[in-house]
DNA sequence: CAACCTGCCTAACATTTGTTAGGTTGGCAA
DNA sequence: TTGCCAACCTAACAAATGTTAGGCAGGTTG
């Protein structure tokens, strides 16, 4: 999601990058601005030309990487006929989701693990965009027991929470998700589709 | 798991509960020797009569945790009588799993938020007693199939990961997992035994 | 030419970190 | 009493952190 085109960005794009990926793999306290600025090849001093602070390179990562897989979502799904029926809305779903973590894995990593871990100012920052989020996924589950997937009587809430646990903790093991992990997509389905 | 009773181990062990609130809360880096020594009623220094490093009571709260929830699902399921149906078997290791999360919260949480940011040193001193937790889970879903429940195709594995992720995820919202928390243990049943 | 702005650098700052060395206290034992 | 040991404290250490102030090169604009 690089909104903005504005010449000489392309060293902020670089300072994003190095700091999502150290913030997916070390962890927010664990990322330095010194580590950031090497992996993107200035100094540390030179960074506050771009950014404010640590907190907003950190704001920006974390928001980011919840934009990815929600805009996949969000048009995997609109992008179905009005009458799909409930296990292919499910699938589209599940699938974007998936697909958007693995294609953007250092943001989406990131967000996902250190969105707990961070000083409540920076949270605060990135609640709103993760409350529409779950707006859209909810969403997606009434449409989808409204087309005959999912029991008439199930509980929305914590079919959410099923989804997003088990699509989330795919980055947690080695190597992250990757785009052909097609198994638990299946998996999934096969036991929300019964 | 307080193994030792030694006399005046009593502060080792709110040491030890320290830590595992503030790694719990706020990570391994954000965790400090002089708030665990706060916390626990010393000053920093005081802790290396007890541990020889932060590295050392790290390992030991991780491992903890994971021990906690290993023995519940390990006692929970073996507890049962050997032709117990399975989704019998299901929701025993299900509700174990989910009340040991819930019941000793800092240890737990610490154990799962942790792991995967910790330094490489720490990570591998407790590689070994996850590996074997997640035995115990693959055993019980085996026995479970075995005995009726899941879908005879079903790939253990992903399966395995679905309820992990489902059950682990539980720790990220506000308050974390609830021992009345039944809800969501219900509806994993009711997907899995379908 | 001069003035200016962009993009980066150097060098330092105050603070915080894990860790260590060397006390000090109190109680128990001989 | 004397000695000893467990359990804690104080004070400092080097290293690393986010951040800032000031400078310098190069291109563009007047």
């Amino acid at each position: 999601m690089p909104e903005k085109k504005s010449p000489g960005a392309e060293m902020r794009r670089r300072i994003l990058d190095a700091a999502a990926l150290s913030l997916a793999e070390n962890g927010y306290q664990a990322t330095t601005l010194r580590g950031i600025a090497d992996a993107a090849g200035l100094k540390a001093g030179s960074i506050y030309y771009h950014f404010a602070s640590k907190d907003q390179i950190t704001v920006e990562v974390l928001n980011e990487g919840v934009e990815y897989v929600s805009a996949a979502v969000q048009s995997a799904v609109t992008a179905l006929p009005d009458d799909a029926d409930g296990r292919t809305v499910l699938k589209a779903a599940i699938e974007a989701h998936l697909s958007a973590l693995s294609a953007h894995k250092a943001y989406t990593r990131a967000s996902i693990r250190c969105f707990s871990m961070v000083p409540e100012e920076i949270r605060q920052q990135s609640v709103d965009i993760r409350r529409a989020f779950d707006g859209i996924w909810l969403d997606t589950l009434k449409r989808a027991r409204r087309h005959g997937a999912l029991a008439s009587h199930a509980d929305l809430r914590e079919v959410h929470r099923v989804i997003l646990g088990a699509l989330n903790w795919t980055i947690e093991k080695r190597g992250g998700p990757s785009t052909r992990d097609h198994a638990l997509s299946e998996t999934l389905l096969s036991l929300l589709a019964a």
